[in-house]
DNA sequence: AGATTCGTTGCAAGCCCTTACATTTCATTC
DNA sequence: GAATGAAATGTAAGGGCTTGCAACGAATCT
């Protein structure tokens, strides 16, 4: 006849170490407040039981879960893989743990994601970009949950942010494309609607025409969901337009990847018949080929100090605030003069 | 001044809406044992005074806390997120939230990780590859924590797995590599250490030369950690060398990624001068230039099936159990006969 | 010697749910 | 109209940990 398997909890260290449920607890969390002694008898206690605290009890007595969640559009390709494992790295550094959930790019998912990890308990939230309903942010402050946003740097929102100024970044790589001589702009763009970095990134790209009169109507655009396959047909699209397009700065890599892909199928070469850009210098980028243009996101900065900030609140030993990062241009072989 | 907001309990509903606590639990978990009226008139009530359940209490008076946890190699790259996403809008379905930890390719961090997420109350497990300490198979046996493994397929091994046999998914791709007459083989693979994938791969490469009896001594191999770059250099290293191989056969995707583009730095010909292979499928397979051959890993219907195995699992519906998917081989532009 | 401080440790009150079991309600049936 | 049983609801016992406060002895100060 099998037993019964119970987990010690901690009276039964605390007995087996002749002290209080209290002084075992302090071991485990305030290690220093402790008699090393004491400490000692109660970690072998500890080591001979086989305990491990019991997690709900451990919430619910404590109040936090020292886990903070990430809701991310997506976790399919590694535009924020890379910033998130530096995330991860700097929470559990500090014993924090991340729970990640991705929303498809899809505004009520995210919603439902967040309603999620509050309702798991997690003690802080680490969001992309500024752009939901007031709501949310009311849902989360009735909580208490501190939020921070990535990836976006945009002073005239409240939400504290970690990131940089998409809008800057994608006017910079624009003016570089006018530079070399480029008249007819295309712009590829994800989904605008619930994307405020999209957003951002197109304002930037008509900035940077309007500095030079070009007027807005002279920009071809298209919006398109997430894909190298969505990215190779905007590609296609604007190569058999009447008036072709002599760059295409698309709003991120992986549809400017699914361009180039799509340019060597169609034989046009890039950059002689027509230059190619991106956004975000994912890895994709450096092994596209021709190299790709685009713009480099401090991923792993952003995540750390993403993480530094919200742990500190979350200690109560600072505030969230906002903190821009930079974001370079990296020229590469897909941008070119325009064809003669 | 302002007063310290404190959220509403189940009390407070209940009291509210006049009924028990254990009827608003009730309305909450299973709404159809409550008549119809007093459910409204609780929902009613939890709306009006924002009511969200505590986590922590939850958990504790549950004992369960309808959580997965995951242990990942890496997040950096897109090779697990795929199956991965998968696992999670499947659980996401029936009512289980996902958290995810990465090992960095790591036996220590993995067991960190493991305990990590047993300790915060994760119900069951998920695992890449059987390669583990049995303290650990035993440690979650002892906490009552189901692990299914992933991404591999061995019946000699007792953990329950749903994945593809690496081995002969590798031969069949040597094999036909073979049959196109390269008998001059090089094998790139990430660091076999705690990696039984990798190991699978390997014996699969020398499975196929045994076939036509070529000695294991003719297989040249470089072992290395897991980026592009160090796909690259292991190229060039085996170009560089006296005999150079016909045929590179890399660990995975991401290797081959990074010798592709070696080649091209270098201007070798591919597949002209010298094939290249890869194991994954993942998107940057497609896009490299030349295209690459590879094995295509069922990731979606992987993560799938995992999911619903673990989930029938914990409610006690069924049990975990060893299922075979098929890896299919993808010939794509990068492998070719060998130079004449 | 008495007062004060400080480092340790213990006491015990929560924390907020779930659920086995008990009770009440109500429609049916005889 | 009583007996029956199912459905709806209530009662209350945990569940395992944290932490404010108190107690205590030892060290330090006056």
């Amino acid at each position: 006849m099998k037993v019964q398997k119970v987990s010690p909890t901690l009276y039964d260290v605390a007995a087996r170490s002749g002290v209080s449920t209290a002084t075992v607890s302090r071991c485990l969390n305030f290690p220093d407040h402790v008699a090393e002694p004491t400490r000692l008898r109660v970690m072998k206690a500890i080591e001979d039981l086989g305990y491990s605290p019991n997690f709900g009890a451990k919430v619910m007595a404590a109040r936090r879960t020292n886990t903070i969640g990430a809701i991310i559009p997506t976790m399919e390709n590694a535009i924020f893989a890379r910033g998130l494992q530096a995330f991860q790295d700097a929470l559990r550094e500090k014993g924090y743990t991340l729970l990640v959930a991705s929303s498809s790019y899809r505004a009520d998912q995210e919603e439902e994601m967040i309603r999620a990890l509050v309702a798991r308990g997690a003690d802080g939230l680490l969001l992309i970009g500024h752009e939901r309903r007031s709501e949310i942010y009311d849902f989360l402050d009735a909580q208490g949950v501190p939020a921070l946003v990535v990836w976006a740097h945009d002073t005239t929102e409240s939400q504290a942010s970690v990131g940089f100024n998409n809008r800057q970044a994608m006017a910079e790589l624009t003016r570089y494309a006018i530079s070399l001589g480029h008249r007819r702009l295309a712009l590829v763009t994800a989904s605008i609607a619930a994307n405020d970095r999209a957003k951002a990134r197109r304002l930037g790209v008509l900035d940077a025409m309007a500095e030079i009169e070009l007027p807005a109507k002279d920009l071809t655009e298209i919006e398109t969901p997430y894909g190298i396959e969505q990215g190779a047909r905007a590609f296609e699209t604007l190569m058999t337009g009447s008036t072709p397009p002599t760059v295409i700065l698309c709003g991120n890599d992986v549809l400017a990847v699914g361009a180039l892909r799509r340019a060597r199928e169609l034989g046009i070469d890039v950059p002689g018949d027509v230059s190619i850009t991106g956004f975000d210098d994912i890895e994709l980028a450096q092994v596209a080929v021709p190299a790709l243009t685009t713009v480099h996101v401090p991923h792993r900065e952003m995540g750390k100090r993403a993480a530094q900030m919200l742990i500190a609140r979350l200690r109560g030993e600072g505030v969230l605030h906002t903190v821009e990062l930079k974001a370079e241009l990296k020229v590469r072989a897909s941008l070119g003069p325009p064809p003669a």
